[in-house]
DNA sequence: GCCGTAGTACGACGGATATCGTACTAGCGT
DNA sequence: ACGCTAGTACGATATCCGTCGTACTACGGC
């Protein structure tokens, strides 16, 4: 028996109004968490495992947790799998056009032309 | 008697194209260096010791470094002085945009209504 | 020449960060 | 039930960062 928990394993997020600006950027100075970043620009949503950071797991999972922290990104459980996403809407409110113009700047100089 | 350098001390700038995004967003993640760059954006030069930080002398020398080193602002030596300002010309180029929404996000966000 | 002011250099120190490996838990599929 | 896959927790470690104080240098004025 079970009496189906909603959420069973929860995340914690800060709320919009706590996202502080310093932390947004250096949630952003790393290479791999604006890799993250950049990624889930293009889709929607990803899984941790689908983004390869080229570092542990346990890093991986670092890195992730830095950015839902920070306020950056959003992340559910989803069967075994966890789903991120960006706090597009969040961030555009608070710092409209910060992240547009990283995600800019990333894609001009730090994607070597893929 | 003296041969006049034009130069003494010279300060190490990267080149604009050797800035780098992640090194930029670093430098204002910092909440007192952040306040160096919302003032300077202000006026056009400053000193290092007009703005005040609320830290040590060497404290203070270290912030600006990291800004110089990171490619956000330049220095000059002017008698004693040593004078601030803004790279915006390089930084707009680089990275269009991203200065402009950090100071705004810093002014709505950071400075609690003067 | 001497002093004051502006900033530097250096060393210390505590706290955060990036990284890893290993051992663990949660769901899914069979 | 069993095992696979995804991710976590925890501890270790090395490095970096922000901060300070003290001792120093550079320039300008008296």
């Amino acid at each position: 028996m079970s009496s189906a928990p909603p959420q069973l394993r929860t995340l914690d997020h800060p709320d919009s109004a706590e996202i502080r600006l310093e932390d947004v950027l250096h949630a952003l100075s790393d290479p791999a968490r604006l890799h993250v970043v950049h990624y889930l620009a293009g889709g929607g949503e990803a899984s941790c495992s689908e983004i390869d950071l080229a570092v542990s797991k346990s890093t991986s999972t670092h890195h992730f947790r830095v950015l839902r922290e920070a306020g950056v990104i959003r992340q559910v459980y989803r069967g075994t799998a966890k789903m991120s996403c960006l706090r597009r809407e969040d961030l555009d409110t608070l710092f409209p056009g910060l992240l547009e113009a990283v995600l800019r700047a990333y894609e001009t100089r730090c994607v070597p032309r893929a």
